[in-house]
DNA sequence: GCCGTTTTCGGCCCGACTGTTTTCAGTCG
């Protein structure tokens, strides 16, 4: 079983122990596990066939979840699951995802009216029951149906670059409002996930009722969630929630580390701070002496890392990983950002599935600050994409040599391919036209369904090829769309690693292969990564930047980037360690 | 169920808002 599976496991084990109204911190070291091992880079499966004292040694896992985890790694089940499932149909689960509605709630609902489907919901509701029961009414009905509705029409999450652009204009439309004084986003889109399931805004205004006012008139607001003194949400129209939290001056810096999360960094933060007789909430620090309280920090997030001797910690590393044994030892990684980037060494032109020339692509390179750029076209498989036979291939690597002339120094266009590799294993040109590459990146665009062990092998095999240099997006993942490939990844690093190659971080927003996890097991393998864009048009070369947010999630350095290395420095590189001399 | 500079028991983050209540439970983030 995969880590995500496990994971699901555990946590479905967790909502059903909600329902049953169990220990909440019972509830919570489920969830807590969960969570370990799915931001674990290591098959939790096969640590626990190697060494079941191995699982201990992980934060959050303790005897009584290892010995579960043993058990679905060698059974591929989960008796405790079975057994509660026995008890409580999983279609109640997703009455808990109504917005409104809690495992209390939907435990009233399964044992006073025996309500276990949606669907029944729906008719109960419809037909006035649930109204009747205590701690229902009406108004409950009628949260319940509109969230039905919700939850059939909505309930993706947004690409990072979508919330992005939601984000801006947010931002833009707020700004005209007199009232506000400081504006910020929080949340996961601070912190650069990949996906965003809502935004989080949080402001300093002289008078909050006109900065909500304006908030409620921001176009695409369908309706009103709630709007309290401090606190405002809205829904748009596509559904997205929006948050809006009106602080004190003195508390921005403390609402921004709050709402920027993530829950568990927030928790084990506030933990420590109770060790040392503070308090932290979205007002600031304060230390506790008796039923006093006094103000000890909280206008910026410098200031309340600060109270615990902690730095303040790029948002894109609060996830409760590594981040606060790094901080303590003092090794705090200066993560890489979109200035350390040289090159970019994936892209598309006309000659394949792109839009632009290649004169048009090195253009829009050179004009975006890059000293280099890879022209890497599908190979002839990709029959779809009009893919390079061999022929025509060489004659775009003569046209590359002519253009690398008249752009003169400072900038230079690299011969490269984005060869496929075969359903049936191999690649997808000859080697002698490989040999004639600069970049040679290798990618997997067929038979994604095969099983795991083929799928490895054709990517293991492609790493030992001399001419390959990098792997493209590598697990093949397209984020709300397709799962990545049954892929033993830490066989893809061994190899990697072994044969001295790269591995692609692609930037499409809506790939973002490797993700962060992925990039911090290849960092611990010493894989040098590539942050390329996969361009099919002159205007995603500006993709890097959702490139540098996941690595930087993944705790990379400009050191870990192979394209924050100059092209003479890189070609360089390509030599060392690999068979390729 | 996990964890340990309050260490094998007794804690476990904290507050806003809503709806249903007449003072608070439930939900959410």
């Amino acid at each position: 079983m995969t880590n995500a599976e496990i994971a699901a496991v555990l946590e479905q084990v967790a909502d059903l122990l909600e329902f049953k109204d169990e220990n909440p911190f019972r509830v919570r070291a489920y969830r807590n596990a969960a969570r370990a091992i799915r931001d674990l880079t290591e098959s939790v499966a096969a640590i626990a066939a190697d060494d079941g004292e191995r699982l201990l040694a992980i934060d959050g896992i303790g005897k009584a979840v290892a010995e579960k985890v043993a058990t679905l790694a060698r059974t591929g089940h989960l008796p405790q699951l079975t057994e509660l499932l026995a008890e409580i149909p999983e279609s109640v689960l997703a009455i808990m995802r109504i917005p409104g509605i809690g495992p209390k709630k939907a435990a009233a609902l399964y044992h006073q009216l025996g309500v276990k489907t949606l669907d029944e919901l729906k008719q109960a509701c419809e037909a006035g029951r649930v109204r009747e029961l205590k701690g229902f009414a009406a108004k409950t009905e009628r949260t319940i149906l509109d969230g039905m509705t919700l939850a059939a029409s909505a309930g993706q999450r947004l690409y990072w670059a979508e919330a992005d652009q939601i984000a801006q204009e947010l931002r833009g439309h707020l700004q005209g409002c007199a009232a506000l004084e400081q504006l910020e986003l929080a949340g996961s889109y601070r912190r650069g996930r990949d996906t965003v399931g809502d935004l989080d805004l949080l402001a300093v205004a002289g008078e909050a009722a006109e900065v909500m006012d304006r908030f409620a008139g921001f176009p695409g607001v369908a309706s009103v969630l709630g709007r309290g003194d401090t606190k405002m949400s809205v829904r748009l129209s596509s559904g997205l929630q929006i948050d809006l939290r009106i602080v004190p001056r003195e508390s921005f810096g403390a609402a921004l580390q709050y709402f920027t999360g993530s829950k568990a960094h927030n928790v084990f933060l506030r933990g420590l701070a109770k060790q040392r007789g503070l308090k932290i909430n979205e007002y600031g620090v304060f230390r506790v002496d008796g039923d006093r309280e006094t103000y000890v920090a909280g206008a910026t997030e410098e200031e309340v890392y600060g109270a615990l001797d902690l730095p303040c910690f790029p948002p894109e590393l609060r996830e409760a990983r590594r981040e606060f044994e790094w901080a303590q030892a003092g090794e705090l990684p200066e993560l890489v950002c979109r200035e350390d980037l040289r090159g970019d060494l994936h892209t598309h032109t006309l000659e394949t599935d792109g839009r632009d020339t290649i004169e048009e692509m090195a253009e829009a390179a050179r004009r975006r600050g890059l000293k280099y750029l890879a022209i890497t076209d599908h190979s002839q498989r990709v029959t779809m994409a009009h893919g390079l036979d061999p022929q025509r291939l060489l004659a775009q690597w003569e046209q590359i040599d002519r253009l690398n002339e008249q752009l003169g120094r400072g900038f230079t266009l690299l011969k490269g391919i984005e060869c496929d590799i075969l359903e049936k294993g191999g690649l997808d040109l000859p080697d002698d036209v490989l040999a004639q590459a600069d970049w040679a990146v290798a990618s997997i665009h067929y038979g994604q369904r095969q099983p795991r062990d083929q799928i490895t092998k054709r990517i293991v095999d492609a790493l030992a090829n001399p001419h390959v240099c990098c792997i493209a997006h590598p697990t093949g993942r397209l984020l709300n769309k397709r799962e990545a490939y049954e892929v033993d990844m830490d066989a893809v690093f061994a190899a990697a690693a072994r044969h001295g190659k790269m591995l692609e971080l692609n930037s499409n927003p809506m790939r973002l292969d490797l993700d962060d996890v992925a990039c911090a097991a290849a960092k611990s393998y010493g894989i040098p990564i590539v942050i390329a864009t996969d361009a099919h048009q002159t205007e995603s070369l500006d993709d890097l930047r959702y490139g540098v947010l996941q690595a930087r999630r993944g705790g990379l350095t400009k050191a870990d980037v192979a394209n924050a290395l100059s092209w003479p420095q890189l070609k360089k590189r390509l030599g060392i360690g690999s068979e390729k001399k």
